[in-house]
DNA sequence: TTTGTCCTCTACCAATTGGTAGACGGCCGC
DNA sequence: GCGGCCGTCTACCAATTGGTAGAGGACAAA
């Protein structure tokens, strides 16, 4: 592994749970065993060196997902609702540092926002478009397919990563709570996206 | 207005913003044109200033979602989402910082993730019952109501306050949006809590 | 007037921050 | 052998960080 990768690999980890700001060159040269100057040989700047991993980590998420959906049919909404779900939990499971850059990146007037979305635009715009067939056709219930996807996003993306409010209700995030965790969520989402074939008529 | 809750409430707009990793002592004193000596006479420290932040933050969120509430049948279900949707989505359009601060407040492994959620615990703990009750009355689908308290959070949040996914999406987070994103919320929420009347068969 | 408390200030601090300058060694093509 | 590039290093830097020490003003109680 190169010096290089060493070092993507673990700023990535570093960012992604303390946070940009919360780490130090200095601290992370400490980590690698390595002079903080060489990390600014390979990447001229923190911004740059952050720049860097959002990219490494937009490949790896982007892999994942393309791995999970390869072969499951693009028009079935459920069935790439459920891969997506699957490749999420499995990263909070085996890469929860990868979210965590994710989420890091994404913040309100983040610097780098542009960049991971302009990365994962093709993955938006497929995943729009076939919301959109599957709403004109009737197979998916809803007004809108970018206001579907962003609530599916939020839905899917907030369940797997915000483990102190899961603690707060009460759900420790522990590897016997997953299966389950994700079983409750599928439903959830299911629920919502199939149209109910005659109106239920909300009798409150 | 005193000089510990202008200190309050700069702290507040900065850390909600920013971060706290972001916002030096000396960029808050020099908003409040005030010494940074005199910020920490009132809080000891930067940490214990975070603090009485999310406390402060809690607090009127507590509020906001307590006046909202306020008459509103606790065995409704639907009606209690719409009103947390409501303040949810007056906050992020008139206080984004506060939202933006119960964000950073609940990043995993934050030091004050405890302190909020304890703040917030009665309200969790109203919501959690009423759900129970509505679950095993039938009025609402689903298995677990911790995990659909969760579900519900995340996708409100998720909502409301990831702008920059949003923007990916090619949703702009304007006012004019705004109303149209609450209405396919609430659609997408409904759909998803209302139980069907028959099984409507998911026919992929 | 004196005393004491509350609050804000100037001055200062050691540690850490991101970043620069340049020396040194290994290794490749010549 | 040797010039040149690559990668890592030591040494250093100015600026900023959170935090301390202590002076002094305002004001109320005595």
């Amino acid at each position: 592994m190169s010096t290089r990768q060493r070092i993507l690999a673990t700023a990535l980890e570093s960012f992604g749970t303390t946070g940009v700001d919360g780490t130090s060159l200095d601290a992370l040269a400490r980590d690698l065993d390595l002079a903080k100057q060489s990390i600014l040989y390979h990447f001229n700047s923190k911004q740059i060196l952050f720049q860097a991993v959002v990219d490494e980590a937009a490949s790896e998420f982007i892999a994942e997902l393309d791995s999970e959906v390869d072969g499951v049919d693009p028009n079935d909404v459920l069935a790439q609702v459920e891969s997506a779900v699957r490749v999420v939990f499995r990263l909070a499971l085996q890469r929860p540092a990868l979210l965590g850059l994710l989420r890091e990146a994404s913040r309100p007037g983040s610097s780098v926002a542009v960049q991971l979305t302009g990365r994962l635009s093709h993955h938006i715009d497929a995943a729009q478009g076939a919301l959109e067939h599957a709403l004109s056709d009737g197979r998916v219930a809803g007004t809108n397919a970018r206001l579907l996807l962003f609530s599916l996003y939020s839905t899917i993306m907030g369940v797997a990563t915000e483990v102190e409010v899961m603690r707060a209700m009460g759900v420790e995030p522990s590897l016997r709570t997953l299966a389950e965790r994700r079983t409750e969520l599928l439903r959830f989402l299911e629920a919502a996206l199939v149209p109910q074939t005659i109106s239920a008529g909300v009798t409150s």
